[in-house]
DNA sequence: TTAAAATTCAAACATACGTTTGAATCAAAC
DNA sequence: GTTTGATTCAAACGTATGTTTGAATTTTAA
């Protein structure tokens, strides 16, 4: 059996990037690591870059899979009434989060993920824009129903907001955990997405341009 | 006068890194956009490493002490009644954000301190420690008094979310312009800043845990 | 003007990288 | 048992990188 040797150096490519970042992993760390042979990384993906992608979409498109079907799930119970805010931002949090509870494997591709999404090389975009369109689309037209109230800028904004939060938690799983001393630990997946989902519907609902008090200088 | 190569080399490291990331940009790339000689960074610097820490300590040691200046007048103008926390978050965004009205060098920048903060090598992560040291302790000291009723758990989540949808926002202007087809533009400082501010608050004053109807599967 | 220091320069060094090669090894089929 | 194809292997290739060097040049000061 000799499909052994792609899967070893997907998951220690995968180890690694989350834990050095794309550009700070040769393939040799990660044919050794993988104690594999460092021609193998050409014989059975061609290039470093062809090998990023591949680690890169085995794991987004099953999670972007798992938010839609999550959609799908809450706009059937919705039925003909309100959708909930709330239910679109689970659907979009807690795939992603949910992988942290593999104590290893999950956190380090949460990691991973965050990495992909900030270092977005060129040759990653045109994937990642891909790997992305259905869900936009379906995240687009979903929050339009359940709070048709709101502008399509302040929409777009509050969105972006809600987005940060999520792929900042995805990051930096340490940094939350130092600050708080503990008490906010990202690895608790149920508690992390509950907080992120009440922050960011209450962020989505906040009252529109003009009617809160800004008591800031300038 | 000499020490124009040493400026005339950190504006285009800025530049580069902004663009490219930090390990995408070679010393050569460098010093033949500054038109300087290649052996000059290690004359002004000592080192490539050397070099980041100096770009990265330029220009964040003057944003956060501006954002401790508009925390220290915020909290001066609340006297003894209450602080907002709009004033709070404002104090905290607006610096960063508000280079952005530079078209040029403050788009750019935007985009590095979102590198540094995504990529963060390990010996970045000292001098970031470092240099956010204060601001942390001023921040939590002002949150706890402008929102004494929240849990100091919950706290510490939904800050976590707020410096998430900065962060996320001036690491990533191209995609929420591009998502919202030039409605959103991260360029319009004022407009972000206070979308943001308005989107923190209300996510900071989310209600508690279990008040919020949670209409999602599972 | 001259001596000394600071700065610039072209060239080279050593190393690490992604990639390629061609032979060696293994597995399965006839 | 032999042959065929897939896989592994050690070794090398070419290139790009950060760094160093030592001489040339410019600036500074007496």
């Amino acid at each position: 059996m000799a499909a052994a040797t792609k899967e070893q150096i997907l998951d220690k490519a995968e180890e690694l990037f989350a834990e050095q970042g794309i550009d700070g992993v040769s393939l040799r760390a990660i044919t050794q690591a993988a104690a594999v042979n460092l021609a193998s990384v050409h014989y059975y993906f061609g290039s470093k870059e062809a090998l990023v992608k591949a680690v890169f979409a085995r794991r987004l498109a099953a999670v972007n899979r798992e938010r839609i079907a999550l959609l799908d799930a809450a706009e059937r119970e919705a039925g003909d009434g309100p959708l909930a805010v709330e239910s679109i931002f689970h659907a979009l949090f807690a795939p992603a989060i949910q992988l942290a509870q593999d104590p290893l494997r999950g956190r380090r591709f949460m990691r991973l993920c965050g990495r992909f999404y900030a270092e977005a090389a060129d040759y990653l975009e045109a994937v990642f824009e891909e790997e992305f369109a259905e869900l936009v689309q379906r995240l687009d037209r979903a929050f339009r129903r359940a709070a048709p109230h709101l502008a399509k800028k302040e929409l777009g904004w509050r969105v972006h907001f809600a987005i940060g939060a999520m792929v900042h938690t995805m990051m930096d799983s340490d940094r939350i955990r130092r600050w708080t001393q503990g008490l906010c630990d990202p690895a608790n997946v149920e508690e992390t997405v509950n907080a992120m989902v009440r922050f960011a519907s209450a962020g989505l609902n906040a009252p529109a341009a003009g009617a809160a008090a800004n008591g800031a200088a300038r």
